[in-house]
DNA sequence: ATGGTTATTGAATAACCGTTCAAAATTGTC
DNA sequence: GACAATTTTGAACGGTTATTCAATAACCAT
């Protein structure tokens, strides 16, 4: 997961997969069967790893409005981080977007889940008198998804935290 | 530029090029040098024709804000079309971001030309009092590339027309 | 301990990649 | 129109890539 989020699907070699997985060729073909459904697993665990996490904290009780501040928040810190790889999903999506394989599909469908689940969240705060009556869930809901994705081109491009932060910042404020 | 641009530098094969070139090899290491030499004339060739008609939308006369607006909903326009590719710069940024190779480098570079650009425009908005007084013109540059950035990886993830018009919408209304 | 099953090894393989080069074709000049 | 200079051709090259596989080691139930 290390190796492809930082070097992408070609430019990790199997031969760096392999010594940072500290196995040989055989067992990763025995157990994966190749590169590219070993990059699925990849993906997987990356999913596990950090969109359960975002997933967690808009689950948080008291304000909705709070919870989707708080996940932007997170997701900035993460991409603020000097030594941050981005986010393996907008990767993903750049590498293989252009033909619609099953990776760029993946990696799509994963991110229309997080859009829904803001969209949720900001229904939610707008019934809560949060959000402005003239407001759009669904919109605001993209909004946020595009300036996800956007920092993870900033993050590769090593932009300074505070540019990061102050994105965020920005967008935050555009919602309320 | 076309075959770097949908397939990426590694997933764009020298077959591939020569042929959209309708060249043979020799004759392209004869007039490029290598093919890292070749996208860093392709990326020229994108900056010469998307990036510099974009500055001449922000040179507009009139109001300096109408401008910025306009810009925007050009890459929108762009990013929508079904046959959209994203942008380039962005991709190169994806690809080569993890280390900080010449393409990074010069992909970052335009980046921040147009986001000089845009904060200039912006600040000339504040004087005329297009913009609130507390309005911080580099924040909101920022702000506005990563929203194009963003747009980029919806482009490629294929969101629909109305999405992507939607999210420029939504980050328009957040500038006034 | 032993025998059978499973996992690991690492060298070998075939395909593809970017790149080169001598030969052929084309161009420009007098 | 002949000659030199340049450009184009396309086959060939070495290197890297992903992948395979027979041999070996590790494991586990009896």
């Amino acid at each position: 997961m290390e190796v492809f989020w930082e070097k992408g699907f070609d430019g990790a070699s199997c031969e760096d997969l392999l010594s940072a997985m500290k196995i040989n060729a055989g067992s990763m073909y025995a157990a994966f069967g190749d590169k590219q459904a070993l990059y699925e697993k990849a993906l997987d665990l990356y999913c596990d790893r950090v969109f359960t996490g975002l997933g967690d904290i808009l689950r948080q009780p008291g304000s909705p409005l709070e919870a989707v501040r708080s996940l932007i928040r997170t997701v900035a810190d993460h991409m603020a981080s000097p030594e941050s790889k981005g986010c393996l999903i907008g990767n993903t999506i750049i590498e293989f977007g252009a033909d619609l394989s099953p990776l760029a599909q993946m990696a799509r469908d994963r991110v229309l889940e997080l859009q829904a689940a803001l969209e949720e969240k900001l229904a939610d705060a707008k019934t809560q008198g949060e959000l402005r009556s003239t407001s759009d869930p669904r919109e605001l809901a993209c909004f946020l998804v595009n300036t996800i994705q956007g920092l993870n081109v900033m993050a590769r491009m090593k932009a300074s935290p505070e540019t990061i932060r102050s994105i965020a910042r920005t967008t935050l404020a555009a919602l309320a």
